[in-house]
DNA sequence: AGCACGCCGACT
DNA sequence: GTCGGCGTGCTC
C-alpha cells in the first residue's frame, strides 16, 4: 500500500478520536474557520467535540469551541489550546449541528452562531462545573409534526397548547414556548405556572448576568424542561427538545433587527429538522410564509375562533370631503356618539405618536429634522419637545426659526396627541385618553382611547365596544412587501378586541386586503397575497438578501456599495438577480448613511456561498460597515 | 471584530 | 529626521 494512502486511512482511524493531537476550533468572530490548534498532553483526555476552550488568537486570547480533530495540519507552527473551560462539553451534538445550519443560512460564522446560544457570562473566560446527565435516553421518536392553531387566547387554543406540552413533558422531552414581547410573558407565564407549577423557567426577564447563567445551567443540565421566553429563548439548550410553541407567529418582533437578523420561525424550523421536535404555531392571522407551508400540507391545521368575529365596516373616505385625511368621518363620528351615549368605550387607532409630524417655519419653509437620521422631528405636546421617531433623540423647540429668525415654528400633521385634543373638543362630555409605547395602562373611566399600535399589548386584558381604524392606508402603503399581510393580521387582531364592531377608514376600499378581511376569507386573502409574492419573486418563493453598506460619509458609502456591486457582477453568480445600489430606508440612521444592494435567489445557502468570497475579498474602507440581511 | 503593519503628511 | 493619521490584511 502506498504511503500516502496509508496516511489517509490512519487519519480516519477511530482510535485517533481518543488521542487527538490537533483540534479544529471556531471563535466568536466574523471570520471563516475552523482554526487548527495543538493540544497539549495534559488536555488530551479532557478535550472533546463541543468543549469550550481558551486559545491564543492573533494578538490576543479568545473563547473558542472545538468542532473536530485532525491528525495533521497544513500550518507549520500551531498555537496550543490553553485550557478547557468546563468539566464537560458545553455544546451538545444537536447544538453544534443546528448552529452550523444557522450560520450557513444567515451568513455569519459558525463560532458566532455557537456563542449566541451561550449566556453572556460564558462568552467570557469563566469556568463552569456543569454536571450533565448521561447520554440522552433513546426513545420512541414521534414524528416531528407541525401544527398550526388559528386563534389566539381562546380557551380552545389554550387547551390544545396545554395538552401538547403535557404530552411532551410526560414523554420526558423538553418544551420551549416563545412569545413576541416581554409584556406577554406575564400572562402566558401565569397560565403555564398554573398547569406546570414546578417545571417552568422564564428567559428574557433576567435581572443580572449571574441569574441568566443560573437559569441557563438549569436548562442545560436538564433540571428544567419547560422554558418560556422571548425571541432569543429559541436558542435555549433544552435537553431532548420535543416541542416548540410559537405564540403570535405573525408578530414582527420575532425578527431580530440586528445582525445576524434571524427570524424565530425559521430558526425553529432548523431545530425541528435536527432535533426532531414538533412545532405548534399559534396565530389569529399568520404570515404568508407560514400559510404557504400550510398549503403544502406540511402543517396540520386546528382552526378555532374564526367565526365569532364582530362585523367589519369599511368607510370609503373618497365619499367625504375632509380637511385632514386622518380626521373622523361622519359614520365613525355617529358610531362614537352612539357608543358614548350608551356608556360604552371606544378605541381609535392612529399609528403616529405625538402632536405634529412636521415642524416648520411659515416664513421661509425651514423644516426641523434630526441631524443624525434626516427625518422630520415629531412634536410631543406633553413634553413640549421635538423627538426623532428613529433614534429617539430629543431636542427643545426653538422659539423662533433658526434659519431666517423672522418667524415662529408651527407643527402640522396629525399624531395621537393632536387627535386627543380634537376628540375632546368634538366630545366635550367624554373622557378621552391617549395610549402609545410609553403608556402603561388605560384608566377605568376612559370613554374614548386614541392609540398607536402599541395598544395591542393590552389585547388580553381589555375589550372595546367599538374600534375605529383612522389611517388604514398608511399601513397598507408602506413600502415593504409584507405590509399587506401585516395590515390583514392587524385587522383580525383588532376585531378580537372589539365587542360590537370595527370601522376602517380608507381611500382604497377595493383593496383585496380589506375585501377579504370583511368575511373574513382567509383562504382568499392568502391565495391572493401568495400569488403576488410569486409573481414578484418575493419570499417564500424566492429569497432576498440585502447587502447593506453604511458609514459616516455619503459619497464614500455609495462608492463602496458601487465597488461591491461591480465585483458581484464580475463574479457572474448564477440564478441570482441583483439591482444597482440604492438608498436604504431610512437613507440615514444615527449619523450613518445607508445604501443597499438587493439580491434575489432561489436558495439562500447557495446565494450566500457565492457572495461570501466576493465580500471577504473586497477592500473595505475604514469606518464602513457591511451587513448581510437574509429575508429582510 | 480588532489589531499590527506600513506608507504618506506636519512637526521638532 | 519622526510622530501619527488611517488604509490593508490577517487571525491556526
Amino acid at each position: 500500500m502506498p504511503a500516502r494512502m496509508r496516511r489517509n486511512t490512519s487519519a480516519r482511524n477511530p482510535r485517533l478520536k481518543t488521542m487527538p493531537h490537533i483540534a479544529k476550533i471556531v471563535v466568536d468572530l466574523p471570520v471563516a474557520g475552523p482554526f487548527d490548534y495543538h493540544i497539549p498532553k495534559n488536555l488530551q483526555a479532557d478535550i472533546k467535540v463541543g468543549s469550550r476552550v481558551y486559545v491564543p488568537f492573533h494578538t490576543r486570547y479568545r473563547i473558542g469551541c472545538v468542532v473536530g480533530f485532525k491528525a495533521k495540519s497544513s500550518f507549520r507552527r500551531l498555537k496550543p489550546v490553553l485550557a478547557t473551560l468546563d468539566a464537560q462539553p458545553i455544546f451538545s451534538e444537536e447544538t453544534m449541528k443546528f448552529t452550523k445550519e444557522f450560520a450557513e443560512s444567515y451568513g455569519c460564522s459558525w463560532g458566532e452562531a455557537m456563542m449566541m446560544t451561550l449566556p453572556k457570562a460564558l462568552r467570557k473566560k469563566k469556568a463552569t462545573s456543569l454536571t450533565l446527565g448521561g447520554a440522552p435516553k433513546a426513545m420512541a421518536q414521534k414524528a416531528a409534526e407541525m401544527i398550526f392553531c388559528q386563534g389566539v387566547s381562546g380557551e380552545q387554543s389554550w387547551s390544545l397548547i396545554i395538552r401538547r406540552i403535557t404530552e411532551t413533558l410526560n414523554n420526558d422531552q423538553g418544551v420551549i414556548v416563545l412569545v413576541p414581547e416581554v409584556a406577554m410573558m406575564t400572562g402566558v407565564g401565569q397560565v403555564l405556572e398554573q398547569n406546570f407549577p414546578k417545571a417552568i423557567c422564564l428567559l428574557g426577564k433576567e435581572t443580572s448576568e449571574r441569574e441568566e447563567l443560573e437559569r441557563w445551567q438549569l436548562i442545560r443540565e436538564g433540571k428544567t424542561r419547560l422554558v418560556l421566553g422571548t425571541r432569543s429563548a429559541i436558542f435555549a439548550p433544552v435537553m431532548n427538545l420535543g416541542l416548540l410553541v410559537i405564540c403570535e407567529e405573525e408578530n414582527p418582533a420575532f425578527k431580530q433587527e440586528q445582525t445576524p437578523f434571524y427570524h424565530v420561525r425559521d430558526v425553529a424550523l432548523m431545530r425541528r429538522k435536527i432535533e426532531k421536535a414538533a412545532i405548534l404555531f399559534v396565530s389569529a392571522a399568520p404570515t404568508a410564509e407560514l400559510w404557504s407551508l400550510l398549503q403544502k400540507a406540511k402543517i396540520k391545521a386546528e382552526i378555532f375562533a374564526e367565526n365569532n368575529l364582530v362585523p367589519l365596516q369599511v368607510i370609503d373616505m373618497t365619499n367625504y370631503k375632509l380637511r385632514e385625511k386622518t380626521a373622523i368621518s361622519v359614520p365613525l363620528q355617529n358610531a362614537l356618539t352612539e357608543t358614548l351615549v350608551r356608556g360604552g368605550r371606544s378605541l381609535l387607532l392612529l399609528n403616529r405618536r405625538g402632536f405634529g409630524t412636521i415642524t416648520h417655519c411659515s416664513n421661509c419653509g425651514f423644516v426641523m429634522t434630526c441631524e443624525k437620521c434626516g427625518v422630520n422631528l415629531t412634536f410631543l405636546f406633553s413634553r413640549k419637545q421635538l423627538t426623532c421617531r428613529l433614534c429617539n433623540a430629543e431636542r427643545e423647540i426653538p422659539s423662533i426659526c433658526p434659519s431666517c429668525t423672522k418667524s415662529y415654528l408651527r407643527s402640522e400633521g396629525v399624531g395621537i396627541e393632536k387627535m386627543e385634543s380634537e376628540l375632546s373638543r368634538i366630545f366635550p362630555q367624554a373622557q378621552v385618553v391617549r395610549f402609545d409605547r410609553e403608556s402603561r395602562d388605560i384608566p377605568k373611566q376612559a370613554n374614548i382611547v386614541i392609540a398607536t399600535q402599541a395598544v395591542k399589548r393590552l389585547r388580553d386584558q381589555l375589550a372595546f365596544d367599538m374600534i375605529g381604524v383612522l389611517d388604514f392606508d398608511a399601513q397598507l402603503n408602506r413600502s415593504d412587501f409584507r405590509s399587506t399581510q401585516q395590515a390583514f393580521s392587524w385587522l383580525i387582531q383588532f376585531r378580537q378586541m372589539a365587542r360590537e364592531k370595527v370601522f376602517v377608514q380608507t381611500r382604497l376600499p377595493d383593496n383585496y386586503c380589506l375585501q377579504t378581511a370583511i368575511g373574513p376569507d382567509f383562504q382568499r386573502f392568502y391565495d391572493t397575497e401568495l400569488k403576488f409574492r410569486r409573481e414578484l419573486g418575493f419570499p417564500p418563493f424566492r429569497h432576498l438578501i440585502n447587502i447593506g453598506v453604511r458609514g459616516p460619509k455619503e459619497e464614500l458609502v455609495f462608492e463602496q456599495a458601487q465597488v461591491l456591486f461591480e465585483r458581484l457582477q464580475q463574479a457572474k453568480i448564477n440564478e441570482v438577480d441583483f439591482a444597482e445600489p440604492q438608498a436604504d430606508t431610512p437613507a440615514k440612521l444615527r449619523g450613518k448613511y445607508r445604501f443597499v444592494i438587493v439580491l434575489k435567489g432561489k436558495s439562500v445557502k447557495q446565494t450566500l456561498r457565492s457572495i461570501q468570497p466576493v465580500l471577504s475579498s473586497s477592500p473595505r474602507k475604514s469606518g464602513m460597515v457591511i451587513t448581510v440581511h437574509v429575508d429582510p
